[in-house]
RNA sequence: GGCGAGGUAGCUCAGUUGGUAAGAGCGCAGGAUUCAUAACCCUGAGGUCAUGGGUUCAACUCCCAUCCUCGCUACCA
């Protein structure tokens, strides 16, 4: 292992087609702080590293959808997001954008230089192409229905409502998301880079020299070795991007994710335009990609396969990715409006009283280290309530109301020759607490090192109840003949106060720096190597008067926020409130106007299902055979995650009887079933309300 | 279906390379106390460590099978 220097830590770059959500603190922003926070208080030299992902498709589309420009969206998301991150106190030495000319001249550029080693391979493929706008359409510009739950507006290579990644060839009725039209096939050049080739030094870099990563970072590796790599395409068609800079590469641009990782690289040399080599080429730095899970193939494979090709750049010594926030018991969905954004929260739980330390202290209590967690309003409730609130706000307070109340406002000086056990033994513990967070911190352990920070806290109330000042200042006589024992114990409270100050800063920085204001010391006292120390406060020194650190927060703000989730969860149109010009509802008219002659192509049947299992190897499709009558069809339908096979005995459908039979996991589908989807997206059978001889036509 | 990660007290989660009677926080019950935001402090109840086999003197910890959850991936006409 070599010795490090400096730290390099970057942070997932978020993208600029929406807000953040308290998942992606949680998920990677947070710990990165936390840690970078640790580290300069350590007085290493640290660049953190973060800013917006402004290019690919989904800002087109969403610009189309909302009539503007890529460049409006990416304006205002970039604005929205760095807010939401300044008002957690989210503390990156720079927050640039992928749009900027210096991350185009420092990504084209990273790409020249592969292209001029040979380490790309040229592909000519069929795309699709509106011949209206004359471009390609990238799978995201295919517009079409779901094929698995009917979803209008899927997109070519996903469908938000259920999640089905898909090709563009699958979409029905595919158009055009520009201009509405139906898009040809049109061949295009692109260039791969052939990923196979670094396989053999992949394998031996993550899987000999990095065993250290955490388990889901290691195993997801694995598993995508272990399948094999392949050429991926690092250029699109496009206009919005980073241009490819060759020649006769008129309307390409490079992969998002091509572009993106580089763009820790640019926002550096912005940050540092003299320096920034030290940061990226010299291996004595140490570099960190905090991510969340859906990141790890580009962190872990993509981008340092790209690094190792272009040479001369240090590879990620750690890439410590999280699981997934869940809310409520549901997973996140921002099509679907159930997350609750940060920008938002803020408004309601804001600054002025620290309400991003509450957020933060909340997320890296619970934060997804080794699975998926789950907020729910009420942890948040209780842990302010019964953590912040009882534990180490009350330990402050009653400190600091006692020092007024039996020390006349000032810092007691501590009398050596009373010095017992319980003084001691407090001692020993600020020493162990000291390294215990220091050891999980190090080791990505953000919950168990807060959890260690408390425990100090913890042990202060313990301490004050031991001691008991109160019963020793009973009256004026007794507080006269214990004012030493008093001062002692305060003593220790007050030093422990200035301490949790110390160990709180990474973590809440806002209540630290309050603690240090109630201390009236600077904050220059938060320095780490002050921790474990009793001589930060000196004696003599008259303190503030005591302001509690946290409030408690009610019920009727918890229900409050559980009503907003849910009202917006279960909105169909959701709509993300950075706008303030509602979006268009297009639902109705999602397809272009046919004519009967149209319609009338189309043959559809009652038929009755009359025998149904499920198709091996297969999670989503049942084979079905329908009655119509006259013959008994064999159909492959994606219903096995909605109906079991024996449940749909003689139920009742409409089938397109006259589609092109087509092949599934070796079975010959004759036909369709078609189905309705609820809001929750579960499928229903569109059958006749009354039961009609199989065969009968549906016009 | 393939692969990966998980399934440990009511809840949220720790448990390093197998070895004293299985842990924390919250919640709950009882007690003590009043400096403190009815906060704090003490004590206690609670777990066949998903299930079934196996290896071992010894397994939550290793191996095999099964079930459940999450993710990636295939299937969706």
């Amino acid at each position: 292992m070599p010795e490090f220097k400096r730290y390099l830590v970057t942070a997932a770059l978020p993208y600029a087609n929406g807000p953040v959500h308290i998942g992606h603190l949680a998920g990677c922003y947070l710990p990165a702080d936390i840690y970078v926070r640790y580290l300069r208080a350590r007085k290493i030299p640290v660049q953190f590293i973060c800013g917006t992902d402004e290019h690919g498709v989904p800002i087109t589309i969403k610009a189309l959808q909302e009539n503007t420009s890529p460049q409006a969206i990416v304006d205002r998301y970039h604005q929205l997001i760095r807010d939401s991150f300044a008002a957690m106190d989210i503390s990156f030495d720079i927050f640039s954008r992928t749009s900027k000319p210096i991350h185009h001249e420092t990504a084209a550029a990273f790409f020249k230089k592969l292209y001029d080693e040979g380490y790309f391979e040229e592909k000519e493929t069929e795309q699709f192409y509106d011949e209206e706008k004359q471009i390609f359409l990238a799978d995201r510009y295919i517009v079409g229905t779901c094929p698995v739950c009917g979803y209008e507006k899927a997109y070519g290579d996903q469908c938000e409502k259920c999640g089905s990644s898909l090709s563009p060839d699958e979409l029905i009725n595919p158009r055009s998301a520009l201009s509405d039209t139906i898009p040809v096939k049109r061949k295009t050049k692109h260039w791969y880079m052939p990923l196979q080739r670094f396989e053999p030094w992949l394998r031996q870099w993550i899987l000999e020299q990095h065993r250290e990563w955490k388990a889901n970072v290691y195993g997801q590796c694995k598993s995508w070795l272990d399948h094999g790599l392949q050429s991926r395409a690092m250029t699109r068609d496009s206009h919005w991007g980073v241009k490819v800079p060759l020649p006769n590469a008129e309307g390409k641009v490079l992969y998002v994710w091509f572009d993106a990782p580089i763009g820790y690289i640019s926002a550096t040399r912005e940050l540092l335009p003299d320096s920034w080599q030290q940061w990226w080429q010299q291996e004595d730095t140490r570099l960190i990609h905090f991510i969340g899970k859906d990141n790890i193939v580009f962190h872990c494979i993509i981008f340092p396969a790209m690094l190792k090709a272009h040479g001369g750049y240090i590879l990620p010594d750690n890439v410590p990715a999280n699981e997934f926030l869940n809310i409520e018991g549901q997973k996140v969905s921002t099509s679907r409006n159930w997350a609750i954004w940060v920008h938002e929260y803020i408004r309601d739980f804001p600054i002025e009283q620290r309400g991003q330390d509450v957020l933060r202290y909340v997320l890296c209590a619970n934060m997804p280290e080794t699975k998926d967690n789950d907020f729910t309003w009420k942890d948040f409730q209780d842990r302010n309530n019964n953590e912040l609130v009882a534990i180490l706000g009350n330990f402050v307070n009653r400190t600091l109301v006692l020092m007024h109340k039996l020390c006349k406002g000032k810092v007691p000086p501590f009398h050596e020759q009373l010095k017992d056990e319980r003084d001691e033994q407090l001692y020993v513990h600020l020493q162990q607490a000291k390294q215990k967070i220091e050891q999980n911190l190090e080791q990505f352990h953000f919950r168990d090192a807060l959890m260690e920070v408390m425990n100090v806290a913890r042990e202060g109330n313990k301490y004050l109840q031991d001691k008991a000042p109160w019963l020793l200042a009973r009256d004026e006589a007794a507080q006269q003949a214990n004012q030493q024992l008093i001062d002692n114990t305060i003593f220790m409270c007050l030093q422990l106060t200035a301490n949790l100050a110390i160990f709180l800063n990474p973590f809440l920085p806002a209540t630290a720096r309050k603690i240090c204001y109630l201390l009236k010391v600077v904050d220059r006292m938060l320095e780490w190597e002050n921790a474990g120390s009793l001589k930060l406060l000196s004696v003599g020194y008259s303190l503030r008067a005591p302001e509690l650190l946290f409030r408690k927060i009610e019920d009727a703000e918890i229900e409050k926020q559980i009503q907003k989730l849910q009202s917006g969860g279960q909105q169909l149109q959701p709509k993300i409130s950075v706008s303030s010009q509602p979006q268009k509802e297009a639902s109705s008219s999602a397809k272009p106007t046919i004519n009967f002659e149209d319609f009338d192509k189309i043959d559809l049947r009652v038929g009755t299902i009359i025998a149904a299992e499920k198709v091996q190897k297969a999670d989503k499709l049942l084979q079905l055979t329908v009655d119509l009558g006259n013959e008994q069809r064999t159909i492959v339908s994606g219903i096995a995650q909605h109906y079991a096979p024996e449940q749909i005995i003689g139920q009742q459908v409409v089938v397109v009887a006259n589609l092109a039979p087509r092949k599934l996991k070796g079975i010959t589908s004759q036909g369709m079933i078609l189905m309705a989807e609820d809001q929750q997206g579960k499928l229903h059978f569109i059958a006749p309300s009354n039961i009609i001889s199989p065969g009968g036509k549906v016009s």
